[in-house]
RNA sequence: GGGCCGUUAGCUCAGCUGGCAGAGCAGCUGACUCUUAAUCAGCGGGUCCGGGGUUCGAAUCCCCGACGGCCCCCCA
């Protein structure tokens, strides 16, 4: 981190000598009237002569990212948050200034004004009339062809990624225009939007090692949460109908291109509706989602096109099981589920419940395969302790998940809102918890309360937002859609 | 936690069976007022990830470690 090399130690000179010629290297504010996007949309269609005939003047400001130097003169490429223009220093235009623009360097923040022109190659450039230094930049950029490369840099120096790579600037405002457009389809529905404790004393909704941390003046453990669900059901108990969170889930799981301990998670509730009002909701969701920010529902995927045009399949998880080759007869049969997965070579622990090993037949069997959105549906009830029963066949719960391109994207179920079997529920997951599970759910009393207090039939869904943003940019990696995923210290 | 691969100049990368550490870009000096991978001439720049070992000699071979990537495991 302290390393000073050669260009370092120049560019501090520069810094010195600028100093000199009466040149703040760490400007001012700066007003501008023009980015360049607005440039190349509002006067790129004009041609060499109406730009002469009655001048355009523009006022900039942004990196320089590529310089080309003549003896009186010189092109440098700007670089603002909408794009990038070239601009056009003269020595004669600038007179006594010439000589700090001898002092720039690739990477320094600059404002200038001046006028637009067509160059010979009938590039649209500013001409600068006048400019002025608003930070200089101490360390070099990474080279103009190749750019940044290297992955672990890219992640631990986000900032310079951010500068040199586009595409990376793409996927933040993509997330960004995401994330709005969830908001705006849930509150055109009623939604509103709550925030609900991020750390909690009871760790619940999911099945996951949660984070521990220490409160000093309440002298108790907390656990960063890792679900927002059993207070937003709180909620529906208070009266709320329609809620939604947003916001940072944890979970102490290992990191991998699909999994960062920190990532985004909505989750939302609505009164009076269960699953079957879900399915629909999804597709208009991401329906409105594709068209808003992709402007299509057909969607590069890898080497896949994912179509996103509703309606999606619904498939039985246990049919999902026996189309890919899954004996019937161990469906309900833990002892028979067991031996099978063992002969598959899928990796199940003795103390697994029938539907743990079900599950993990699931996930080696079937998920690969799902593409093309496609919601599974009617979950063992034993792994799913907070879903209502359904009513025809007790052992199963109301619970879809939708897969696309073979991740898993959401998970929704009808709530379960009887107090005495969720207590029953909670009671197994603590005795599995003792048998060693250490991802079972904890009792939670209070929960319990106020389920007893009376919460209405409810629907609830929860969407992997990173891995919906990973979706709808063609992303590999779950790295590349959060900004600054976590990495071990440099040193 | 396990397996495979990687780490050489600011950046992107060569460096073969072990024999003086290289190129391009970036930088510096000079020339150049329409270039855009500008051009031309010259110059500087290295903890070869770290530590051991083998060897007359290690960027190169061996061992240990760090960090990263991919694949498993876990999870969403």
């Amino acid at each position: 981190m302290e390393e000073v090399n050669d260009l370092i130690k120049q560019r501090v000179q520069k810094l010195d000598d600028l100093r000199e010629l009466d040149s703040d290297p760490y400007g001012r504010p700066f007003d501008t009237t023009h980015d360049t996007k607005v440039i190349h949309s509002q006067y790129g269609k004009l041609d060499r002569e109406s730009l002469e005939k009655s001048p355009i003047q523009v006022t900039i400001a942004g990196r320089i990212i590529a310089m080309r130097n003549f003896g009186k003169a010189a092109f440098a490429h700007i670089q603002d948050s909408a794009g990038r223009i070239q601009v056009y220093f003269r020595k004669d235009i600038l007179g006594k200034k010439f000589s700090i623009m001898k002092k720039l360097d690739i990477g320094d923040i600059i404002g200038l004004n001046g006028i637009l022109f067509r160059t010979k190659t009938d590039e649209l450039t500013v001409e600068v009339k006048g400019f002025e230094l608003l930070t200089k930049s101490l360390r070099p950029l990474p080279e103009k062809w190749h750019g940044l490369r290297d992955i672990e840099q890219r992640y631990r120096q986000r900032y310079v990624d951010l500068i040199v790579n586009p595409e990376v600037r793409e996927i933040v405002r993509k997330r960004s225009r995401i994330i709005k457009s969830i908001r705006d389809f849930l509150e055109s529905r009623d939604f509103i939007e709550v925030e609900t404790p991020m750390m909690q004393q009871i760790p619940g909704g999911a099945t996951a090692r949660p984070f521990i941390t220490h409160h000093n003046a309440l002298g108790i453990d907390l656990y960063l949460r890792i679900a927002p669900e059993l207070y937003l059901k709180r909620l529906l108990v208070g009266g709320f109908e329609r809620i939604f969170e947003l916001n940072r889930n944890f979970r102490n799981e290992g990191i991998s291109t699909k999994h960062n301990p920190e990532f985004t998670m909505l989750e939302f509730y609505i009164a009076y509706k269960d699953y079957n009002f879900l399915m629909p909701f999804t597709e208009d969701l991401f329906k409105y989602l594709a068209e808003t920010v992709i402007g299509s529902l057909k969607i590069p995927c890898g080497d896949d096109t994912i179509d996103l045009t509703p309606p999606w399949p619904r498939i039985p998880l246990y049919d999902a099981l026996v189309r890919k080759g899954v004996p019937e007869d161990i469906l309900r049969d833990r002892e028979r589920a067991f031996s099978w997965a063992r002969q598959n070579g899928i990796a199940v622990k003795p103390e697994d419940s029938c539907g743990k090993i079900l599950d993990e037949i699931f996930k080696e069997k079937v998920e690969p395969y799902l593409i093309q959105p496609t919601f599974i549906i009617d979950y063992p009830v034993e792994l799913s302790p907070l879903a209502k029963r359904k009513k025809d066949n007790p052992e199963l719960v109301e619970r879809f998940e939708l897969f696309i391109a073979s991740r898993e994207i959401v998970n929704a179920f009808s709530e379960l809102n009887d107090p005495a079997e969720q207590k029953q529920r909670f009671q197994s997951q603590v005795e599995a918890k003792e048998k060693g599970d250490e991802e079972a759910h904890r009792m939670d009393e209070d929960y319990v309360r106020a389920l007893e207090y009376g919460m209405p039939p409810a629907a609830g869904e929860g969407i992997g937002i990173d891995r919906l943003v990973m979706l709808l940019t063609n992303s590999a990696s779950i790295r590349d859609v959060i900004i600054f995923p976590q990495l071990k210290p440099e040193k």
